[in-house]
DNA sequence: CTGAAAGCGCTAACAT
DNA sequence: ATGTTAGCGCTTTCAG
């Protein structure tokens, strides 16, 4: 491996000019800087990451903390964030969760502390008091998207907003009897979405003074078949059967899709049905759902932690962030840097597609 | 952050003890490694990666190349990765090249080659000669999963035999004229399994003695609504309909399920279809399919990296990887160690559901 | 604007 | 089995 001495040799300058020249902090010549960049551009010389963050404190990695990997979702938003990342010379580490409690306490106890990061993406994670703690002392920038994380700021989309918007579609096309399929409450620890996302159901049903029937809500488990099982018993009643429904997720509202087909029901003359995630696949199947962007909220995300570390500037008191959290309350910002408060609220739009219409008369 | 000195002096040990006694390399007295753990415990510690890496030349990290993640073989494959390599207290970074030309440049120009990482692993690619170059120059171990790389020793299941194994089920069934969704030229660029897959398909055919119909092979985009579109074409032919479709994937089967479906073909009565992935959902559509097994074969890559690491010895001699490299060769292992020749095909399993039927007589 | 030199926090000989 | 010590390759004062 080449190193910075071979660089500094070759471009007749000192290491540390060839440091500043590469790295861009502090002065250089614009001639020298050129023949620095020439110089290193000939021999091929990258810095050693190790040296570098060993040396500075910097290691331009993020850790990115995700539940799993294996949902569209996630997928997106690392895809985004890794995109951010990657254009800025960051690097992504990835945390999974998946592998049960050990894999969980040993993220939270060893790997985030082995200095490896600079900043922590926490992704759709419901994180306990203590391994907030674990994050916080870690004293560096964290932010979350769609979990709520106990005294770190957090984006996400308006889940009840968004389902809301939904039920007001339906409403307004005049439907009145509408399903809705939810998550069951197994789901309800790691994410809070499930809530909810029913109650901006249940809102939206309110306010256009439509009674709220628990018989045609029903809980799954955000799969095909979930969403499936639960459209069955829906539309199977032989009477007062929904003219509607609405699904929390685009996987599920496909699985309803399918669902009345196999009951011979017509979509979307006998049956509307909206989703919530702006899948692919929605297009294929007519899906009317409210999109929202993952892959964009990622990118976001990220940037927001680049801009954070670009401007840090000194650590907060030392014991103000855990004194709060000890106390179990949640302070609006709790970042290194005093950084303007975060919009909270991610974008989400009605896409309306051909599942949903009038109900028959 | 507490350092190695305040553990050292904690436990009454030289940090040269700590160093020992937490990363297991060396004597260290039974007694004092339980003195130096507690310590350790107690502090908090845990060690600077980068100044470990530093200082040992190892970074306990692997990098991890995909070409996209929003696709569940990749995704499904990173975590299986992860799984294995956490477990042995590895980090995962991702690098990943969805970015277009400059982000894929980047990558190889600059991020392998920081020193971040120890291992790399490559994902579904397919690179080009420099870029391979580049990943050599590493000089360290580097295993390929799914794709071809040139000088690069790679695993990955047998397309062509998995889709063979499919047609054979079809013709065991008793079916004759048996149609293909495949892949379009376009993404025979980055993977070539399109070919290899259509080869099987072919193999078996012409072994039984069935006379190929191009007329009845069909390249679509691995998407649902590809399946569907080709499968359409398929059945939409007024007379010599196939009676069993073989789809290069899942979800092109599933496409080609929902196809018959619209057209009013009952399955498997009218139209036999098989997949090859064995996704999640195709349990939920009866599909017949020969499965692989991607979260395993991640782990079972990522462990084979970890034995290289652990057992490394020494580089081999300077230029031959490269010279054979140049050549165009693809020596057996050019990995840094000797190890033992690879085994290059990874599980499949033919999996029948209810999509495959005798035909109609 | 550039150079000299002191570390960053750890590991690995080499001693003992 | 444990301690001493010299770096690992860079960044960053501090001078000039």
């Amino acid at each position: 491996m080449v190193g910075i001495d071979e660089v500094a040799e070759r471009a007749r300058v000192s290491t540390a000019t060839v440091s500043r020249a590469l790295s861009g902090r502090g002065y250089v010549a614009e001639g020298t800087r050129a023949r620095v960049h020439e110089a290193a551009r000939e021999l091929g010389y990258v810095v050693s990451a190790g040296a570098s963050a060993l040396a500075s404190g910097r290691t331009r990695n993020v850790g990115v903390v995700v539940p799993f990997l294996s949902h569209w979702f996630f997928a997106a938003v690392v895809e985004g964030a890794q995109s951010a990342l990657q254009e800025h010379g960051y690097d992504l580490t990835l945390y999974n969760l998946s592998g049960g409690a050990d894999a969980r306490a040993r993220v939270f106890d060893d790997l985030l502390l082995r200095q490896r990061v600079d900043a922590v993406l926490a992704i759709g994670l419901e994180l306990t008091p203590e391994e907030a703690g674990r994050l916080h002392s870690l004293r560096k920038p964290v932010v979350g998207l769609g979990g709520p994380l106990p005294g770190v700021p957090a984006l996400g989309i308006d889940d009840r907003a968004a389902v809301r918007l939904a039920t007001e579609h339906l409403i307004s096309l005049g439907h009145e009897r509408i399903g809705y399929i939810g998550g069951s409450a197994d789901f309800d620890l790691d994410f809070h979405l499930p809530t909810m996302r029913q109650l901006g159901y249940r809102d939206a049903l309110t306010e256009a003074g439509i009674e709220i029937d628990p018989k045609i809500e029903r809980g799954a488990d955000f799969t095909l078949r979930g969403g499936n099982d639960a459209a069955k018993q829906l539309l199977g009643a032989p009477r007062n059967r929904p003219t509607a429904i609405v699904a929390a997720s685009d996987v599920m509202a496909i699985g309803a899709i399918l669902a009345a087909r196999e009951l011979g029901l017509n979509i979307p003359s006998d049956l509307s049905v909206t989703g919530l995630d702006g899948i692919p696949d929605g297009e294929f199947f007519g899906l009317t759902t409210v999109a929202q962007y993952p892959a964009e909220q990622g990118r976001h995300v990220a940037q927001l932690l680049i801009d954070r570390l670009a401007g840090l500037v000194e650590d907060p008191a030392p014991d103000t962030a855990s004194a709060r959290l000890e106390n179990g309350v949640a302070p609006a910002a709790t970042s290194p840097t005093a950084g303007p408060a975060l919009a909270r609220e991610l974008p989400v739009e009605l896409i309306v597609r051909e599942s949903t219409a009038r109900p028959r008369p």
